[in-house]
This record gives C-alpha cells, structure tokens and sequence, in this order.
DNA sequence: TTTTGTTTTGCACTCCAGTTGCATTATTTT
DNA sequence: AAAATAATGCAACTGGAGTGCAAAACAAAA
C-alpha cells in the first residue's frame, strides 16, 4: 500500500523530487534531511512512493539505492526499462530517455533488465 | 597488484572458476569454502584476480557482488561490456555473449555499462 | 473542537556484505 | 636453512538497509 496520508515528512520528500528529474541517492536525502526526519522514515516514505508509481529505484555503481520520478509509470505497470547515467567525476545520476536494445535470447524469458552507464556527464566533459 | 604466490586458496578458487563459466557470488563462495579459508581470504583472493583479468565482478539484483571468467581480458584491457542474466526462479547467474548495443548519448562519454537482465533460464522457462 | 481509530514516526536495535589492522603463518628468494 | 616478503586468520569495525514497538501525528466522526 502507498502513501496515505499527506505528513509533513511525505511533502518534504515529494518536493525534492518535484525539484528536478535527476535521481537521489537514499544516503543523500538521509544526509540532506538528518533534522527534518529518521532515516528509516525516509525509506519508508520511498518505498511507499514507489509502490505508487511515482518514484521507481535502482541500484547505482556500487550497490546503494536511488530514486527518480517515473515517468508514465502507474502502481501496476512499471516501465522503468530506460537506462541510468552516472558519472564517474561529479557522481550524478540521471535517467536517459533513450531505450537501450535487448538482444533476443534463446531460451530465456527477459522480464526485467537494469541498464547502469558510467561515464562523463554534460557538465564534467571537459 | 594481482596474485604472487600460489597458495591453497588460490588454488581452490581457481579450480571453482575452470570447472564452469558460470558466475558465482562471493557469499556463495564463503559459505562453500568456510572450512577451507577464511571470508577476509576470498574476497582478497578475488580481487587480485580480477587485477589479473582472470575475473570479472558485477552486482546481482540486490546489489551483492558477483564474479564470472573474463573472456579475452587482460589486467590492462577489461571488455566487460557483456549482459548478465540472472533467473528470478533459481538465482543462477551467466555471462551472455551477446552485445547490449549502447544508444549515443549526446555530449556525455560513456565508459563503462552494466547490463543485467532478469527472467527466466532455460531450466526454470517452463 | 474534542474524541476516537488508524497511520506514521522515532528510537534503539538487528542484520549482513564488505573492509581493515595486526599478529601469525606460508611461500619464495638468497 | 635463513631471511625477506606476501598471504592468511581473527576479531573488530563500517555502513546501508530493515524491524518491533511505544509514542506522536493525522483524518474523520461525534
């Protein structure tokens, strides 16, 4: 079950992702808003974003948690097939719009597939 | 710096790794090889041989490290742009020869790509 | 607006993958 | 065989993530 109530920690959240497209790490908003709320309230509040269709999650570089805002994703469908950016010099991670191409394969049924490019982003590409 | 001595463990890993290409996850290994070595051990042991380009390492679905032989890697050149598949049903995780065809991204450098894919192998595809 | 029922939150844990320091042991070199 | 150095084991630590439960916040009813 989603959000249900609209709490103060709820509305804190929601606007930082309102804010822009890019992807929050979990450590960063529990950095960020250490005297606002609880870590654990944060990974409540995610989660329950998420169930809703309004956040989706990945996992970045080295395993820790991320959240951006879905676009055109609903509590049943997820549709989070896009691939991520994260640049190896500022540590950004962005959502690309491009849709990367799975290769057929024998045999096997693809149902979810996780796409993590490392590189330079706009601003470090020198 | 990559393996200097032959030791026991060395010996143990390596042989785990020829008997099969598919990948396995460190705390399958440390749970595997708990009488013969210590966790500390292999996870020094597999980092050496990645150094060497014997091995390659990429995350699972839950973020848990993972290494598989590298197919023409050298300590020097690491062309691990291969998928990974991993079957929501068994846990088996493999190395995918095909390509993952990158989309250009505009004004960013792409470096590295992690590509896993998750579904059903061909034991579990009933 | 006060009461009531339910959802959220904070706190103080626990859990687990991965890492580190250091003394001991094993391997290689001379 | 002795000396030099690399590898190992142990115990402790780190840090992200998750839990149980009592207290607080919220929404709705009275």
């Amino acid at each position: 079950m989603g959000i249900v109530r609209k709490t103060k920690s709820v509305k804190i959240l929601h606007d930082e992702f309102e804010k822009s497209l890019a992807a929050i790490s979990v450590t960063t908003l529990i950095e960020r808003f250490s005297a606002q709320m609880n870590k654990t309230t944060i990974y409540r509040v995610l989660d329950k974003f998420e169930d809703d269709g309004y956040l989706h999650s990945f996992l970045g570089k080295n395993g820790h948690k991320w959240y951006a805002k879905c676009n055109g994703c609903s509590s049943s469908n997820h549709s989070d097939a896009h691939p991520h950016f994260q640049c190896s010099n500022c540590g950004k991670v962005d959502c690309l719009p491009a849709d990367v191409v799975i290769p057929k394969i024998p045999n096997r049924i693809v149902d979810v597939s996780q796409v993590l490019l490392q590189g330079k982003c706009e601003q470090c590409y020198s």
